[in-house]
DNA sequence: GCGTGTGAACCAATTCACAGCA
DNA sequence: TGCTGTGAATTGGTTCACACGC
């Protein structure tokens, strides 16, 4: 299996390998098999054993995967443990709920500052952070080595803060805005659009209702995100 | 092809050509082609074509597809234009920030009703919600048939509310919260993990260093949503 | 020509079957 | 025996090639 290939399936599915790790850490289990793993993820257990082998991590026969050693690996693996910094654009309550938001952290995203264009809001704190104007944004791109743009400004502006930390140098961008954004080659968008949330839920709910007590549940099925 | 059958893939991407549509409804375009529609999402147009293929719609040979109608056919697919009810628990930043966000309506969402514990919250006002206790909930769900949660409660009281929405009656689940539920067979649960949103960018920039200027840019490339 | 629709071919992802190790 | 690791088989998703309609 070459190390460096990875399938976008693989890569959906080890960030849920590694909150499963986590809570088996905490509750102090040393080892955990690759059955086990599967069963959370509705997968088949070879699916799981395929993946560890992605990573480049090796499990134990007969004991499993240890717990400590695989979250670790898959930490490396996906660079969560060398901090990524990331600037927050749009100070709306979606906005100040990413700002406070403790997972970050735990997967080294740090937040290097917030901004905001409203003059009203400009100063005003948030979550520790005091938002900035988007004038000193360049400022703290280039300061803090910033990677990440996180966008959670409204439709209409998105495009052209899009346009602005693409111009900052920023390639990596998240949007929460229900917008589709264009960006030149070489820079990564990725859309958090709770529309296909809406639309997945609502189409199993109308599935469900098709066939009455149908007997496949789906039960626990991972939605990705 | 079988109309009934539906890859995983072909969900997640048919919300995406939805949002594209409503744009070009709003703009005047009349038709659209299949290449244009690939465009957006970065696919092949022939995908696109079998997309639609299994919704059920049709298009003219020559001038495309009909924007609005294709919108339409789309939105009656996913049942998102029959009004879906959810109750939305955890009045959080992220719950405040859920309970105002338009987007819902538009995807046929409605909030019946947002619940929290915190006696210190219960009758706060937001976004129009009067916070209510929990104990009304059974209340709400029968009067207003609540087919989905929206869980924003912190993590470790996930799964008790998850239990307790389970019991009654409720099948469909949507976990902003980062932990793992377990829920019996019929019961779906979309996990909103923003864990995966930073690991799936992490690892991107952390390949996109790795081969420093490396020509594949992955423009645009959609990470779900 | 310019677009859709679709069977066939191709390729990637999952599952099966079994080897190997403690 | 109980688990991982991995080639082989299978399934499923994507792309190709071309028929058809305007």
């Amino acid at each position: 299996m070459r190390s460096g290939t990875i399938s976008e399936q693989t890569l959906r599915r080890i960030p849920h390998y590694h909150q499963i790790l986590s809570d088996l850490e905490t509750k102090g289990e040393k080892y955990v098999s690759s059955k086990y793993l599967a069963g959370f993820l509705q997968i088949d257990d070879t699916q799981v054993r395929k993946d560890v082998s992605v990573i480049g991590y090796r499990g134990k026969p007969k004991s499993g995967y240890s717990v400590t050693e695989l979250r670790q690996a898959i930490g490396e693996y996906l660079g969560i443990n060398y901090e990524n910094t990331a600037i927050l654009i749009g100070a709306g309550k979606l906005g100040s709920a990413l700002a406070e938001y403790p997972g970050f952290a735990e997967y080294g995203l740090r937040i290097a500052a917030v901004f905001d264009n409203r003059p009203g809001r400009v100063g005003e704190l948030i979550s520790g952070f005091t938002i900035l104007p988007v004038e000193s944004m360049r400022r703290v791109v280039n300061s803090y080595d910033v990677g990440i743009a996180i966008l959670t400004v409204p439709k209409a502006a998105a495009q052209t803060v899009c346009d602005t930390v693409v111009s900052m140098g920023i390639r990596a961008i998240w949007n929460f805005a229900p917008a589709r954004l264009e960006v030149p080659e070489g820079v990564i968008v990725r859309n958090e659009n709770l529309a296909v949330g809406v639309a997945l839920l609502s189409h199993y709910l109308k599935t469900n209702k098709a066939d009455r007590m149908g007997r496949t549940g789906t039960a626990g099925k991972d939605g990705e995100g």
